[in-house]
DNA sequence: GGTATTCTAGAATATTACCTCTAATAAGGG
DNA sequence: CCCTTATTAGAGGTAATATTCTAGAATACC
């Protein structure tokens, strides 16, 4: 009921992540997402109250369209498939690799919205139960080297790529296993 | 001749680099800059031209602070003891590791002072020279496998720690140095 | 067709931050 | 002791940006 909405929030987001990836962070302006995307600024407001909980939304977006495949494969109790997710995850999504890779979460919004508190506790709480499950059904998997070998070291090799606006080699793929097997005492379990 | 400087560059750029630290980079505005030091924001514009100057000038002083050590390495043809500089210089200088490792050159500055072009091309000269020079001395080392282990590896075992705002444990070196001997053919060549 | 509801539309306002400009201040040289 | 020079000092201009506000448009339901 009502009349029915010229643009979505998705689109929205859309049109800022857009400018992010383009052009930095600080270019996605409410001006500049509204010019953007052809529409004036009180639309963007009706929908996000700030600019802050516009970009604190579209960080959550990200975080869990990255989570997901993540997570998936660490309860799978597979640590290279999670490890290599992240290289893959990036070549399929390269502007919110961009956003999520290269940014911290604290330079988007200078105060975090405290509604949006709770969905970001929601997925930090989901991938540390992911990581203890995981190193609590492999013995020898310490937690800290668990977390270096599927998130630091996949992040290091992806870095320089999503800097240059470049998919990640194959190479990557490879270097990131090699590594995995160095720091985890596990081969195939 | 003249009146003394009360405020030296350094100081300037040391005041810089703490807010940075602290609050982030978008918190370093001259205003802020200026009231951490007690000076007034006319004292800044005497020694540097403009905000863009100042954090360029800040970029460039930590880039040559944190390059040094690692070049060296690798001129020495330690490719073990270049990828354990970054971990020990963030121990060292965390204030300027959180600064020079979790933001790009591209988001301190919009446009990057011309001026300032050949002092950053220069580093960067430094470093390629430094990498290509390894790997030509040793045939069996990739240079993609040599930025891998030297550069990026270390880089995502760190960044954590930074974020968090604690140093990296010791962990990380013994972690980053077997990440290092998996993916390059050398024992201690 | 009327009415409630939701949204677009964009001008106007407030805030923020960079930067400039003029005067005052503190040393050193003659 | 005066004059030159480099610097402090900070008020105020300007531009960009977030935000608010009022009016109007489009749809669904009755």
């Amino acid at each position: 009921m009502g009349r029915p909405a010229k643009f979505s929030r998705d689109q929205i987001l859309d049109a800022a992540l857009a400018i992010a990836a383009e052009d930095g962070l600080g270019a996605a302006t409410m001006t500049a997402i509204a010019a953007r995307l052809g529409a004036p600024t009180g639309s963007l407001y009706h929908r996000f109250g700030s600019h802050d909980l516009l970009l604190a939304a579209l960080w959550i977006r990200t975080v869990r369209s990255f989570q997901g495949g993540f997570v998936e494969a660490l309860v799978a109790g597979d640590a290279e498939m999670a490890a290599l997710h992240t290289p893959r995850w990036c070549r399929r999504h390269p502007a919110q690799a961009a956003l999520l890779l290269l940014h911290r979460r604290q330079e988007l919004a200078a105060r975090w919205p405290a509604e949006l508190g709770e969905d970001l506790d929601l997925l930090n709480t989901q991938i540390s139960d992911a990581l203890n499950s995981f190193a609590s059904r492999h013995p020898g998997v310490d937690h800290e080297r668990l977390i270096f070998a599927t998130v630091d070291v996949p992040y290091g090799a992806v870095r320089r790529y999503l800097l240059e606006g470049r998919p990640p080699p194959p190479l990557v793929d490879e270097m990131v296993i090699a590594a995995c097997r160095a720091v985890l005492p596990l081969g195939e379990a």
